[in-house]
RNA sequence: CGCGGGGUAGAGCAGUUUGGUAGCUCGUCGGGCUCAUAACCCGGAGGUCGUAGGUUCAAAUCCUGCCCCCGCAA
């Protein structure tokens, strides 16, 4: 099938890699523009744009799909269908409307939960035990399309939502094929989403990377796990700003205040949260440095039991 | 030239301001204690102090270039 594929970060990737490993004609790839990004600001290409020119298609960078040059462009290419994962612009009434097959979308929660930004880090900050990809036909509003299939896969209770993320893009790049032979022999059905079930996950921001440690262990764990890689739970341990990596939920309770240390050894390191109970700092990264183990951590920064961390 | 922190033993840190014998904790190796131990005691090994040059009687420490790691910001 002729297609043009629309996709930034790295979930993206596979779901193009899908496209062209099986034979479509991906005739074009629209990916967002290179932006000054990391230390000495320098000017990234988004991890799709790599790969479609590793592939040889064509990359296009508009800043803006509303000016006409986009639209004019898509004609001239053509496609029989859009496909979009995590493009991060939103596709005005006159591109829906402009491949036969329409537009189609890779969204990573099970709609119409978790619509949005950020719904991978969100299904895990809420604690849910199951998540998905969804692809759905593109509409007006925001992941609102009719959906066209989806898959669910349990969330681990210590599970990253870098993890995830990596399961997800994958399962949702295995999705693809199935739809694509749906659409291109008319079998598709759309089911519209039921809007009374649906919430929005919005954009991370590093407002969420603060521990209250009068929250539960496992709210924390959740916290923790659900803001990696970027921005990261973080916290102010022995002076020092860190951002706790890895966590573990302790099954015993403590009597001693939320944010104190409860044990603190060449094993690891305990705290103290809300409702008494206790969380185990297994993994965190003080500014400046790189990832440590929190015994390691511990080697450099003693810290006594009881004591405020 | 966006801002900032850092590179010292396998790991995490101190020492750099005020140049003068390489230090702490953990790990590791050997020995001891113990019913036993990840606990405790004794002893040992292990470091061109990121790199290149400069100043000096003397540089981890002061000066200059370069490499690498990380946080912020975007």
């Amino acid at each position: 099938m002729r297609i043009v594929f629309m996709g930034t970060p790295d979930f993206a990737v596979p779901s193009l890699r899908r496209l062209v490993e099986d034979g479509h004609e991906v005739c074009g790839v629209f990916t967002q523009p290179d932006k000054p990004k990391n230390r000495g600001m320098k000017l990234l290409p988004p991890p799709v744009k790599e790969y479609a020119l590793s592939v040889g298609i064509p990359v296009f960078q508009p800043t803006t799909l509303r000016d006409g040059s986009a639209l004019e462009q898509l004609r001239e290419l053509a496609p029989q269908l859009i496909v979009v994962a995590a493009y991060g612009k939103i596709l005005p009434v006159d591109i829906l409307q402009l491949p036969p097959l329409g537009c189609i979308n890779v969204h990573s929660s099970l709609l119409p939960k978790y619509r949005g930004a950020a719904p991978i880090n969100w299904a895990i900050l809420n604690g849910e035990s199951e998540t998905g990809v969804t692809i759905m036909y593109m509409a007006e509003g925001l992941d609102t399309g009719d959906m066209l299939a989806s898959a669910a896969t349990p969330i681990d209770l210590n599970e990253s939502a870098q993890q995830l993320h990596d399961r997800l893009a994958q399962m949702g790049a295995d999705l693809l094929p199935q739809v694509l032979d749906q659409l291109e022999q008319g079998t598709a059905v759309a089911v519209p989403q039921d809007d009374d079930q649906s919430c929005y996950a919005p954009m991370l921001s590093r407002a969420l990377s603060p521990i209250e440690w009068t929250h539960t262990a496992t709210q924390i764990h959740n916290q923790v796990r659900g803001l990696t890689p970027w921005p990261a739970a973080t916290a102010v341990v022995d002076g020092v700003r860190c951002k706790i990596i890895r966590t573990a939920v302790e099954p015993e309770q403590t009597a001693q205040a939320p944010g104190t240390c409860v044990k603190a050894n060449k094993h690891g390191l305990w705290v103290a949260c809300g409702e008494g109970t206790v969380l185990e700092i297994l993994e965190l990264q003080p500014d400046g440095k790189k990832a440590m183990a929190a015994h390691a951590f511990l080697l450099g920064h003693p810290l006594k039991e009881k004591e405020a961390i």
